[in-house]
DNA sequence: GTACGGAAGAAAAACGTTTTTGTGTAGCTG
DNA sequence: CAGCTACACAAAAACGTTTTTCTTCCGTAC
């Protein structure tokens, strides 16, 4: 008994015990095959009371399905590590996911980074792939690809135009509501701060800015910071951008440049939002803790989780041909946006 | 060719392709066997020119080994959502584990909660588990326990003085490090903020915070705020204390009460350092970003992570009989803890 | 009385490995 | 030259399921 337990019972030691075949074992507990229900109910109550649950691999083995998917971030393995930054996206993304996972009995397997030394031992077993914002030829795309294993990504990979299993956000329309908001709040020329991942939301945002500044007439003010600078490089595209002329407002994609500029100019006595307004396209606890709080689009993560677990599961049952997922983001307007406000104002924020 | 890249070439088309039996390519591949070199050789650059890899499943199967292990966070899982409390220890521990099990070849599986609801399909099949901050009588120990598989956790299960394989900070230790240097830095009463969860941490942080008062002569000043309360739960906790009379420091566990506590007394009108010192004994983007940086303790996350999945695998190996392992938290000296500073100092914290 | 058909379940094959056991050849010893 | 060892590899068993095929029993229709 105790050694039953020890290493989980077999099927064998539950038909044993039930006076029955394997067969109906299996059969009885995933209501296939053609079994009375007396016997049927038998054989549950001596499994569940056994403790009995099926080998995992030993199933996986013979339905050639490992019933887990993996999650991959390449945000975070082109940082090259695993810290506090873009953290916050990560986070309730790999919870959202699992939680989602879970409730359709698939494991989520978090797998660092496919795309270099030997590969992980269960990553090309996995059922399918979530991969998160691919890059510009993504080779942890291409391996998935070439070996053939479903996958969906989070952002469409800018090499593959083809490809169409991708949930995201509308990131032309987002910005838009961004400018807009700016130009309405009184903002009249506006810059611009990317990052330099080549993925598509430095390059779909900046091109709907481009092209925002065209329709309007305005003159295109354009920085990039690398990702991995977070809020120090920030901070100096922050002085870099003063030195260029104070702008109206400044829309930072990243909540850590957003933060670090505003940071850089609120410390040689620029007032946000009196002189300069400040919004960010990815909310962050930086956006979120910076005096005044930064008004950010934001991601519905429990929605995004929930749109990308069920487009997988369509790919991995053959389905095709759907059209790509688009997420409307929020916009959470705060205090760094609110046009002509007074001091007495700032208490709280929003 | 198609065919066989679609789902995997087996180790039986290796074979083939080599001209040699399944077991040769098994034993070539694994270093196994009594195979000359050149053999060896031969069948190594044939399966790595197929792609080959050996299926997790079938391997597993064999061995009974998964050659994957379960991360579960019973701290977020006890938050009900997976959301940004908390974040920075979570997300570093999983990047990290996920590193570090990836140099041993593992699989890292992000299991939700397996203490409610059917068991995730793989959940029973893993080769162990770290159980991240259990709380006392936790049912995922028991399960875990009762399922005889392997597992560490970080904090000791405080309903389990027998168990010995886990990684902690020495709190005690970290405790009187915090308290002896706000003492020293001229607060003459202390007050703590613990959470309510009912883990190690939250005992063993107070009992020491008990101790330390006992010893020095100082009457002790507790106050409880649940830990999902986050920064709301601290800005009352900040209003409390106030309301009880000005200490000369506060000891906030949790770096999001330690931040709303510190953020609703300076909009009292108290100046931190200058009329009250603040600590927390958790690191976290709150408490960095705080007006001033707030000072903390440290997880070294990298080497918790190392030394949880060192002795899983020990434990996994079956050795057993070790020592807890404990580790020293930093300690993060702060502008909120800086004694006498004058104003232009507070330009960038430290 | 025999053939048919469906119900209820058992036997056996299959999944892709690893590991244990077998087999044939070559080289050496006495 | 018989007998032993070492070598290089092959055959087969085993892991614990699911699924396909096979058996048995029984009732019914011809």
């Amino acid at each position: 008994m105790a050694r039953e337990l020890q290493h989980g019972a077999t099927i064998w030691d539950v038909a044993r015990k039930a006076g029955v075949s394997i067969t109906t074992v299996s059969h009885s507990l995933n209501g296939k095959g053609n079994i009375s229900e007396a016997t049927r109910e038998r054989v549950r109550a001596v499994a569940s009371e056994m403790g009995y649950v099926a080998d995992a691999m030993a199933r996986g083995l013979r339905s050639s399905k490992m019933n887990a998917i993996g999650l991959v971030f390449r945000s975070l393995d082109s940082l090259g590590n695993y810290g506090p930054n873009g953290v916050d996206v990560f986070m309730k993304l790999a919870g959202a996911a699992a939680a989602e996972t879970l409730n359709r009995n698939l494991g989520l397997m978090l797998v660092p980074d496919l795309s270099r030394g030997p590969l992980p031992p269960f990553s090309m077993s996995l059922d399918g792939y979530i991969v998160f914002a691919p890059h510009l030829d993504d080779p942890v795309v291409a391996l998935l690809e070439k070996r053939g294993i479903p996958y969906v990504t989070w952002d469409r990979d800018p090499g593959r135009p083809d490809f169409r299993n991708w949930v995201a956000h509308d990131d032309a329309a987002s910005t838009r509501v961004v400018l807009n908001h700016l130009a309405a709040a009184g903002a009249g020329s506006i810059a611009y701060v990317g990052g330099t991942d080549r993925n598509a939301w430095n390059f779909d945002c900046e091109a709907a800015y481009v092209a925002w500044c065209l329709e309007t007439g305005k003159e295109p003010r354009i920085y990039h910071v690398p990702e991995r600078d977070g809020v120090e490089g920030g901070r100096q595209v922050g002085a870099r951008i003063l030195g260029d002329g104070m702008p109206g407002a400044v829309f930072c994609l990243t909540g850590r440049h957003a933060s670090g500029a505003a940071q850089a100019m609120q410390e040689c006595g620029v007032r946000i939002p009196g002189d300069l307004l400040v919004c960010t396209g990815s909310d962050s606890e930086h956006s979120r803790q910076h005096k005044p709080p930064i008004s950010a689009l934001d991601v519905d993560i429990p929605a995004a989780a929930a749109a990308l677990v069920e487009r997988l599961c369509e790919v991995m049952e053959g389905k095709s041909g759907s059209d790509p997922v688009l997420l409307v983001a929020r916009f959470l307007h705060r205090k760094s946006t609110s046009p002509g406000k007074t001091r007495n104002q700032q208490k709280r924020g929003f």
